[in-house]
DNA sequence: TAAATTTGTTAGATTAATCTAACTTTTTAA
DNA sequence: TTAAAAAGTTAGATTAATCTAACAAATTTA
């Protein structure tokens, strides 16, 4: 049995992963708001469960056991917060919290039963994919709206930043999963764009808004 | 903010305090499974917190702090079991255990939506009484069924007893709170008595079965 | 390439929750 | 009413997760 703290970690060491970096100590201890030393000695401990490969001073690597059990919390994480919103009518700003504490709850019959309810959906309500009952993730072929043209159309699929701040200012845009999202115009020295959205409301997003921003 | 631990403390004390034996270590060591030294080491500390009140070798009490707190755990708690019967659909008898777990979630919006989406219920799958918001309880008049008469006839609306094996025994009897039980011999020698539930099933309940069952 | 900076590790302390062993107080019963 | 039993406390150890201070290795940069 995993602790929640050991499983936390695990979350963490997955998304790190999911970067071009190295997954290193500094990275993890910033990640998840704690000091280097506290991340080297439980990383000594999760090699020791061969959930990570592990040697002083090196990257650090997620095993395949590792891994499959970063993708099952996750799993837990999603499903929830998509059960928050569509069985409970919470708002996708005020789900991820919630689901961050409810992804521990140790219950196969209470995440089967959500999984059952919401009819074993592929996305959460921040777009992002659902790993299935083994840990296997959908194929997804999203990418954010700063790599994209000006004069195209594009559809929302899915936001990066699940800060309830940044989801409540797409809320006062009309933007969700789904709403469309034109370019109108690329500006190159700070690399913001001018957008219409819904073909209705038209402001400009910042580069770093843009890298948020998850289109097809 | 209360540990996980402390609010698992309040809760037993809470149970504790609702027979008339005092409450004392030996108790709370025997409801919580562990031992005498660490409940006294608990105790100095919910102390020091003013969630009961204790001296050395006496009788421990719940303040209104600690009753009010442990009464708002225990609404999460009935909550949580009603939303994952009535809405999930799961069996009373596997509630508990996920209850248990999910009760220790830190989040209003939550509880209050559970609260919402079930119309503000009154009692929970067991037929025990939910505090409200304010932590105040319901009034309530069950008794078991340990102290009923021979040739009445009374309506299930609670249990005493939350393990999954009693509840499933119950279940394999097609008892259920609304069933109604009627009392046809009782048996001075141990004190069990022969019953016909719902009009068609004939059985023999011990008292210790005939104490966790609330009547009215 | 050697010095400075950044990153990582070790050692040792702290807190919460638990334990065992030893001792003390209270209660029961002979 | 005192001796035995039960209940409670204290002292000290353990584990998980964290910290700070000090040191060591790796990387960057002048």
């Amino acid at each position: 049995m995993m602790t929640l703290t050991e499983e936390n970690y695990l979350k963490a060491l997955h998304r790190l992963s999911q970067t071009e970096e190295a997954i290193t100590v500094k990275r993890i201890a910033l990640q998840l708001g704690i000091k280097m030393p506290t991340v080297t000695s439980m990383v000594k401990n999760l090699a020791g469960k061969k959930f990570i490969r592990y040697e002083k001073y090196k990257a650090i690597q997620l095993t395949e056991k590792g891994r499959r059990q970063a993708l099952l919390i996750l799993r837990k994480h999603r499903l929830t917060e998509l059960f928050l919103k569509d069985v409970m009518g919470l708002g996708w700003e005020e789900v991820h919290d919630i689901a961050e504490q409810i992804e521990h709850i140790q219950s196969d019959r209470f995440f089967n039963r959500i999984d059952e309810m919401l009819g074993h959906p592929k996305f959460d309500p921040h777009g992002e994919p659902i790993p299935d009952a083994d840990g296997k993730l959908p194929f997804f072929k999203a990418f954010p709206l700063s790599g994209c043209e000006a004069g195209k159309k594009y559809k929302l699929t899915g936001v990066l930043d699940h800060d309830a701040s940044f989801l409540t200012y797409l809320n006062t845009l009309g933007l969700t999963l789904g709403s469309t999202i034109e370019v109108m115009t690329l500006h190159g020295f700070d690399r913001s764009m001018e957008v219409l959205l819904n073909g209705k409301v038209r402001t400009v997003f910042s580069f770093t808004i843009c890298q948020h921003l998850l289109v097809i």
